[in-house]
DNA sequence: GCATTTCCTAGTAAGTTGATGGGAAACATA
DNA sequence: TATGTTTCCCATCAACTTACTAGGAAATGC
């Protein structure tokens, strides 16, 4: 799995909405800071902004004071959300949904662990909240993955 | 998350070779003969083919009655086994490993969230042998995720 | 020797990714 | 109304990746 360029500066200027919201829920905040703030370049941060916005979860507003802000609450916006608005499904077996892929004779089942992966996926990217990462407070089950053992080591070459 | 051709290519080819062993272990498989049986690319299935073998996961012996088979029991080959010899890491952001990204202000617990899920695929990939698929019999962990209410459906467009 | 089959290197067309540039449209203030 | 600011939108681009193809060398069995 690729976590993208999109979908990583677009968590990073979520969040910083999300501190600019918890102050004051109405805050704009212009591109130019949030592009300085997590050095993203001005004119694709710009893009992946809209692509927010024209998913419902950010709210802009033009010219001199203009800028932007979170357009809910960050308890109701998972990353699940953030990464579908910007790269659109979260898995994909050849382009194809993972349900939608036939395999005949000894890969009869080969589906089945396809969709699991997604859904493995799924539980903990419907589940994580941008509140939840500003306030470095994740779900327990999340938490529980991290404390496996080797869970931040790299695996052999 | 997007599974490859090649890996999802390569994942029916070795079950095919899984069907083999099970019956002879010392059997060999023509390209040819995988190619027609999971209509790939033959050319394709050679390179992918040729690159589980550097892995060590299949043998091959060329010439007249020669072919492929599995180098290891089934049981013993995980699929996390085969993404990562065909298509590198299981998980990276922007290229990186999810460890190794820095993140500043806000987004500071970011890196949490890319190394859970990681932590989230490895346990349904590095859990999941050929001989699982090939049998249909997959681990409880991942039966589990399959019955969970809405793990078969897309999400909303 | 000869047919077969894998091994290897190179190439290629189409698509994706990660940007950049130029201007139009909206908005606040003077 | 004029002016500066800031988002919106379109078009473009280079580099890379993906999926696949071509051609021949090398090994093996008969």
């Amino acid at each position: 799995m690729h976590i993208s360029a999109k979908a990583d500066y677009g968590m990073r200027a979520l969040l910083e909405l999300t501190a600019s919201y918890l102050e004051n829920p109405k805050k704009l905040v212009k591109g130019d800071a949030i592009s300085t703030a997590q050095d993203i370049p001005v004119k694709f941060l710009e893009g992946i902004l809209r692509q927010l916005r024209q998913s419902g979860i950010v709210a802009s507003q033009r010219g001199a004071e203009g800028g932007y802000r979170l357009d809910r609450s960050p308890s109701e916006v998972t990353i699940a959300d953030v990464v579908r608005a910007l790269d659109g499904p979260l898995a994909a077996v050849r382009g194809q949904r993972p349900e939608d892929v036939e395999y005949a004779g000894p890969s009869e089942h080969l589906k089945e662990v396809w969709v699991a992966v997604r859904a493995a996926m799924r539980d903990v990217l419907e589940h994580i909240t941008l509140a939840d990462v500003a306030a470095n407070n994740l779900p327990d089950p999340v938490t529980r993955l991290l404390d496996e053992p080797g869970a931040w080591q790299r695996r052999k070459p």
